[in-house]
DNA sequence: CGCGGTCTTGAAGTAGCTCAAGGAGCGTGG
DNA sequence: CCACGCTCCTTGAGCTACTTCAAGACCGCG
């Protein structure tokens, strides 16, 4: 596998160790580009007939807004991801989708996808991994938005998005770029923007990481693993894990 | 359909009408019946190749424990549902479950329940489409966690459960039995089982429920609603949603 | 009858919230 | 080119919704 082949076709190769027929076939889903402005829905909760997507570059949000107006934010879509794959499933989406910044990405459609799987039993596998491996995050989010501290929340999720990134090439050991705001760190961990803040200052003075200017930078990796309990296998694998 | 098929082909019915032939096949996957004791885990995280099953009488939990020996309860299982179905597609399990009373549980092999998917289509839209609740209740439990307070949050929670166990037919909207410890519930919802007490007290002198002895009754249904802007229509509907 | 789990209540502490106000970066228009 | 109006970041001060600790009551069970 090249840098040449897409997010997409990057992310599954780490997941399914697939021929070079099989990762040209992933980037040939990758017809019928759109672009999306940042700020504004491009899936609301409620909508039907809808597509899913993959995206290509650029970051995407999905998340709830309750009756007094507070949002959770229930995941980050990162180039390489699906886009409301659950919701072409449920006819109805359950969530609303907002691109974080301008984003590109590919519509998908069901009949593509499942071709593709009749010819190519593998790619199947390997879409349903990246599938179950997204249900693991929501669960792995749950419990830290539950049981988890503010420090150990925020390092937690830093280091999973850095996990995510390297996947696609998009990070080093060192760090990578992170066009989140503080705001939206908040919503996504149940906390509030100034109190993201503040932690964010702690671990910057502890020499642990610094979240500046729209970059993460890791200082000290194995603090921050060691405080957060962060478990290296979980989505840091190097090499295909089913060859 | 009638009260004499198993809470699984009871809840398939609400989401798809099924036929009796249909019906009879959902039943037919009870086979292998196996019996779980309260408090030891029947699945552990890490654990490969085990199987899935279906809840046929009892609760079960499906949790995390952390570094710090705290727990987070990701859900409960009632009759009708499945256990570990994901953790078979990725051979191993990323949480542990435990049966909350003594469970009863068919085994089901992956095998079979392809077989009834390519006998009968419409049975498949139904599993998949519950499987898909499930994963949508995940995020309705993150959204709560992370952003409703320990009041609503609760009321929510045991709205759920009436909703969830009114489909196979264990509630009414008086009121249901659930064998939950109010420290259960504090690891489900995020809390300390002191505070659980607490508001449990206040929403029985609000005049809203009672949850006490294993049994919960609802005094107020109009006035839990509002509280909690619990969404009537999101697990609540009567009758099939596809014909 | 005593024992372990669950429930209940009180008292005190604290993590994280809200409110408030100022600064820094940046695009936009005068 | 500067002034403006954004949005985002930063910091302080005070508050409150939760937590932890502690102790007693209840209850089913051997």
């Amino acid at each position: 596998m090249t840098a040449s082949h897409s997010p997409f076709a990057r992310k599954l190769g780490a997941f399914v160790a697939l021929s070079d027929r099989e990762l040209i076939a992933l980037d040939g889903l990758h017809t019928r580009r759109k672009v999306f402005p940042s700020g504004r829905d491009m899936i609301h909760e409620g909508q039907t007939n809808h597509s899913a997507y993959i995206v290509a570059s650029g970051w995407a949000s999905s998340y709830k807004i309750l009756s007094d107006g507070s949002r959770q934010i229930v995941d980050f879509q990162i180039p390489g991801d699906f886009l409301g794959l659950r919701s072409v499933l449920c006819r109805t989406a359950d969530h609303n989708i907002e691109p974080v910044t301008t984003l590109e990405a590919s519509e998908v459609l069901a009949s593509d996808l499942l071709d593709t799987f009749t010819d190519m039993p593998r790619v199947a596998t390997a879409v349903l991994w990246a599938a179950s491996r997204d249900e693991a995050m929501v669960v792995e989010h749950l419990v830290g938005v539950g049981r988890r501290d503010a420090k150990v929340r925020i390092v937690h999720f830093l280091l999973e998005l850095k996990s995510r990134l390297k996947l696609v090439g998009m990070a080093t050991s060192a760090g990578y770029d992170c066009p989140l705001s503080q705001n939206l760190v908040a919503d996504a961990l149940g906390l509030s923007t100034v109190h993201v803040n503040r932690v964010l200052r702690e671990l910057r003075e502890d020499g642990l990481l610094t979240f500046r200017h729209g970059h993460v930078e890791i200082h000290d990796l194995d603090g921050l693993i060691a405080m957060s309990n962060f478990d290296r296998t979980y989505l840091d694998e190097e090499g295909p894990m089913l060859i």
